[in-house]
DNA sequence: TAGACTAATGCAATAAAGTCGCAAATAACA
DNA sequence: TGTTATTTGCGACTTTATTGCATTAGTCTA
């Protein structure tokens, strides 16, 4: 099962609470979009947490490896995360405009355990993205 | 609507057929598979074709903005391919051998109307993927 | 609160994926 | 065969990400 992103979960894992962590901690925990590790360094330096791209990486991989984030793959070439506390869902990103917003409805599950049935495969977890134009852009056109 | 991935309608459109878009045309029209760049690469060479990364990458995205190809995304850094001619489907990515396998049921439109009279964005297109252990793997155990 | 221990960090080098400008090659068509 | 636009190779460059290593700094115990 996940962990919950609080700074208590990891202190009772053992794990050292620094400046950094606490920050990208809370930017997670505060966050109801993915996030990319660009996006990471910008909202850190933005609260003057000025911290090196290795580390940035490296945490996200930590956050990443101990289950409390989730990757997120919406475009090419950029890995967004996000909390692992976010209630299941799906995202709807706009090719205009590239707004995301979140689907909270869910009707996999049926299919996955028809996959196990039918193909022996044991589904652990699943991505769903939508792409399409967000109410927004639609009515600029 | 989509491009059929052969050499009479890409030149029906126009377009040049080189050895290298021929070679290419021929590796996606016959794959089940979806491919990355280092992937056609390799096919390529198997077949005596040398190409360059930056010719290969430029046919890519020449057959992708020309919807014969559509994009995948299915592990981080790592864009693959694949024929648009294929039916709707979706893929079994297994987290232990890396394999691929296709599932054609798809219950996902049901919610996309859903999502257009909620929310008031219009689905153009969607991505599912599913992550966990195939049948060879799990008997392995 | 002073050490001891280990995890985390900065820095610099490196890797991998992808893009771009430009000159040369070549496919298409007359 | 000659003309023209597209494609190609090459090399430089960009972006994203990883790694080794010396230093810093949390955490725990005495
Ligand atoms: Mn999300
Ligand atoms: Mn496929
Ligand atoms: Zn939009
Ligand atoms: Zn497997």
């Amino acid at each position: 099962m996940n962990l919950d992103l609080t700074l208590s979960s990891l202190q009772d894992k053992g794990h050292r609470i620094t400046k950094v962590r606490k920050e990208v901690v809370k930017i997670f925990s505060q966050s109801s979009q993915p996030l990319s590790a660009n996006q990471v360094e910008k909202m850190l330096s933005q609260v003057n947490v000025t911290a090196n791209k290795a580390t940035i990486y490296r945490e996200l991989q930590f956050l990443l490896t101990n289950r409390y984030l989730t990757e997120v793959y919406l475009h090419p070439n950029e890995v967004s995360y996000e909390s692992s506390e976010l209630k299941h869902h799906h995202h709807l990103v706009c090719d205009i405009c590239g707004s995301i917003d979140n689907v909270t409805n869910c009707l996999v599950s049926k299919l996955e355990e028809d996959v196990l049935k039918k193909k022996g495969f044991q589904i652990e977890r699943h991505m769903l993205e939508f792409y399409g134009t967000c109410s927004r852009c639609l009515k600029q056109t």
